[in-house]
DNA sequence: GGCCAGGACACCA
DNA sequence: TGGTGTCATGGC
């Protein structure tokens, strides 16, 4: 399949999963710290369980980079028990204000002001910010175009038997840059429609989800998908 | 009671 | 460089 076909079936799935499933107004957050903080807290763990999160922060007033600095650790911890991981990722969330303080005196205009890959290379520096919590940082709080990998994203795309060369973050990220519109709008709308198939895939279907959704590479026939309609 | 969710990091060979 | 263990709650 030559770069212009492969630019077609991905133009051509997004449009049935847009269609399929409508708009998905993500991030689900008010504000980009927000967006950060969430970034941090879905690591590894059900989005229910980060709003519930989020929301003991909120009703706690910890959901600026000062009074996070302010909180100790254990604190911090108590609050966002319910995301799970709770010792690590306050650890996580008191690195990176330290870090935004001390680097843009909490300014994220200034911190968005960089380029998208110097951006990318600063997020990375920090303790607790991997690949995709940084993509996820660029593209839903700093509304840059980079398109967001994770776990959804590679079995939907290995199911359309679009697999990179090489099953590396950076292989499939390039995979999906290089044959689509460098569009933040339509890299943010793409990936959450990734998560919701894959999501909705999970729920409907378990078969799918021990055949074509795990990372064994097995899968499943076509008629057993929900909207298998969304994957051709 | 087991499995998995919008990962990242440390450690080891 | 790649594989494995660790961190942990909550919903199904």
């Amino acid at each position: 399949m030559d770069g212009q076909a492969i630019s077609q079936v991905l133009l051509n799935t997004y449009q049935k999963l847009s269609a399929y499933y409508g708009p998905q107004h993500w991030w689900p957050a008010e504000e980009p710290f927000e967006v950060i903080v969430g970034a941090i807290l879905t690591q590894s763990a059900a989005w229910t369980n980060v709003e519930k999160a989020i929301a003991n922060l909120k009703k706690a007033g910890a959901l600026t980079p000062k009074t996070l600095r302010k909180l100790p650790s254990e604190q911090i911890a108590s609050l966002i028990y319910p995301s799970g991981y709770y010792n690590v990722k306050a650890r996580k969330l008191k690195t990176f204000v330290n870090w935004l303080g001390r680097r843009y005196g909490d300014n994220l205009s200034n911190l968005f002001n960089n380029n998208i890959d110097d951006l990318r290379e600063q997020l990375l520096t920090v303790y607790g910010i991997g690949e995709e919590t940084a993509d996820s940082i660029i593209l839903y709080a700093a509304d840059k175009p980079v398109f967001v990998i994770d776990a959804y994203t590679r079995r939907v795309l290995n199911r359309l038997g679009l697999k990179p060369p090489t099953e590396t973050y950076d292989a499939y990220q390039t995979f999906f840059m290089e044959h689509l519109p460098a569009d933040s709008k339509l890299f943010n709308e793409y990936h959450a429609l990734l998560v919701c198939l894959g999501k909705d895939v999970c729920r409907k279907n378990p078969v799918c989800e021990r055949c074509c959704l795990n990372a064994t590479g097995r899968h499943a026939t076509e008629g057993q998908y929900p909207c298998s309609l969304a994957l051709r």
